[in-house]
DNA sequence: CTGTTAGCGCATTCAC
DNA sequence: GTGAATGCGCTAACAG
């Protein structure tokens, strides 16, 4: 019977496929088709205004039939001659190098980057992750100014919202990295869905344990502030799941300060030694290592997962310590923001393909790449 | 002392920085600088000859200190004048609608259109995957016209030799996707690490499977001609990781026919119906989903392992029946390899920064996506 | 309101 | 060997 599926094959032999890509129209051509000039086609396109209800019809009766894109290339070569300079401004948390918010911002600079060509000045402003007061003083220093356009990283709520009614007044847009917030209009939002991340957690967890052991799920506190919702929605999730597929499952929650390394060292330990039965250990935060590092330190042996290759994850991970993460893909966040930025600058509307949340990841020692 | 660690960083507050990208160095800027005109800047830059040692020299010299990088973006613009146009052929194998190479295909089809700028034909030649003769008339057909450039799917291994031989005499360029192959001298070659892959496969398959289990690892056979290479280095990467870190796990092997789902299906359920302590089941081509039907027709829940987000892999995950798939990104593949080579017709060298594999990434229900 | 035009950075042609 | 000049698609200023 297989030699029968084969020989059909044969048989029919093989066939080709002649393609030409379908030229992309050029305003040029678009501005003869519909009899009017380039002039004309460009205020169509941007909105500017200033075209008669015919010259407006034909444009956009030529549009229809065949979907025009910009090129971005020639856009941007274009938009140097008109010396237009944009200025960004970033508040983030401050953080180690190769720490989670450090990621970020190499994917934002990665963007800035490749974005050279256009004129654009960003400017950094850190606060204190851990301080809802530095936050705040860091977001009143950019409503104080008028940037462009504004990226920000959501970790306080009602510091987010309060900066984003004023940049609303003022039509400054903006975007956020890691998050979003209910309340605000920002042009885009990159994150990974934390509720699918909480979920894979759960799973994985599951999965590699044993039967009878114990979970435990590790959850950082801090000072003066409530937790992140992005924990907050991860741990949700994880006890979801095994409410709903793994009743039998023993989940241990312990919390740990996750502003000090040390501390949260004495503290998971001390958690560790009073849960004797726990298999498998999970971090909501980037911080995996810390966990890693005080399980090696009292010579326990159990699964750890974490969110996020840092530096500090990484090093876990080859040492045996950490046996996977779940890739939020910082960097990409980090370039997306600055792209659709960029793109909402230079054309006056958000990129539509550039919505789409970013992608989860596993990573085990074998991929880490 | 938690306290204290965070009282101490809102005190140093806020801090911001300020940064304005390094604006990048234009050829008129670099002939300026060296003090002779653009035409002799890029004669320098294109090794085109023509050049005096001095000029050469003055112009190298602010090359040196200044670093300068191509604006993809003007030179493709630039390029559209000279009406330059390519031809390139695609020789991989024909495939169902969501099967692998079709996903490959999307990926090639997209590059194609983001650089629709240039004027590039693209025709291709599809091949019967289980049948090597008619690999060799697609390559004859091919070795026959004069292209501008080749992609090939390496799936046989001595057809691919003798093409590239033709190839290379001919001075034709030609990169590989899902495969490399030695003794030939292709631009790029795009594929995951097989290595990575198959260890990936049995860390998974050992982890999320009870300790007792044992494991099966299913083995296509193709009529009339060797396994393919990719499977080879799955397998043996599968078997070695169990040698180096689990010498206890048993693992059967069983041989499948992947040419005919009819067929698969009943001697995979013949293979496991003998070896009825199997708890786990690897895949090592995409192909997977046909393992999980099988074991849904018996009523046999095993874990179950495979490879790639086609569409028959998607569903089973989405049903329950396949746990995991390892993601090679085809579509990447296939992006890149056009990418590569469009760079190399342009710019007369590989772009050194595409030479990367692609990532390889896990995928569960969760972040099926 | 509309069409024309300069110029962005680059590749290439063509006089000198 | 060399530099001036042209034009790619696009933006925006400007003259009608």
């Amino acid at each position: 019977m297989c030699e029968v599926h084969t020989y059909l094959l044969a048989v029919r032999g093989i066939f080709s496929n002649f393609a030409t890509m379908p030229q992309q129209l050029t305003i040029k051509q678009i501005a003869t088709l519909a009899g009017v000039s380039v002039g004309t086609v460009d205020r169509v396109l941007h909105n500017r205004g200033r075209v008669s209800p015919e010259a407006m019809a034909a444009v956009k009766a030529v549009l229809e039939t065949h979907s025009y894109r910009y090129n971005l290339h020639t856009s941007a070569v274009a938009f140097k001659k008109t010396k237009k300079s944009f200025s960004i401004a970033i508040s983030i948390p401050s953080s180690e190098k190769g720490e989670y918010w450090d990621i970020i911002r190499s994917g934002l600079d990665k963007a800035f980057r490749e974005y050279g060509d256009i004129s654009v000045r960003s400017e950094y402003v850190f606060f204190d992750q851990f301080n809802a007061l530095s936050c705040r003083e860091a977001f009143e220093s950019i409503a104080a100014k008028d940037y462009s356009a504004v990226i920000l990283g959501t970790t306080f709520v009602d510091e987010t919202v309060t900066l984003c009614g004023k940049l609303d007044e003022k039509h400054i847009p903006y975007v956020f990295v890691d998050g979003k917030v209910p309340g605000t209009n920002p042009i885009a939002s990159y994150l990974a869905d934390q509720e699918v991340c909480g979920r894979l957690l759960a799973r994985l967890m599951d999965g590699l344990t044993a039967e009878g052991d114990e979970l435990a799920l590790l959850i950082p506190h801090r000072v003066g502030a409530r937790i992140s919702n992005n924990s907050a929605i991860r741990m949700q999730a994880f006890k979801s799941y095994f409410a709903e597929h793994r009743k039998d499952r023993v989940i241990r929650e312990g919390f740990y300060s996750a502003s000090s390394p040390e501390l949260t060292r004495s503290e998971i330990s001390a958690f560790l030694e009073e849960n004797p039965r726990v298999g498998g250990v999970a971090a909501v935060i980037s911080t995996g290592y810390i966990i890693s590092d005080a399980l090696s330190d009292i010579g326990k042996k159990a699964v750890v997962g974490g969110f996020d290759v840092t530096e500090g994850n990484a090093r876990c991970v080859r040492e045996g310590t950490l046996d996977f993460l779940i890739d939020q893909h910082p960097e990409q966040q980090g370039f997306n923001a600055v792209e659709s930025l960029l793109h909402y600058l230079l054309y006056g509307a958000p990129d539509e393909s550039l919505r789409e949340h970013t992608p989860i990841d596993i990573v085990f020692l074998e991929n880490l790449g």
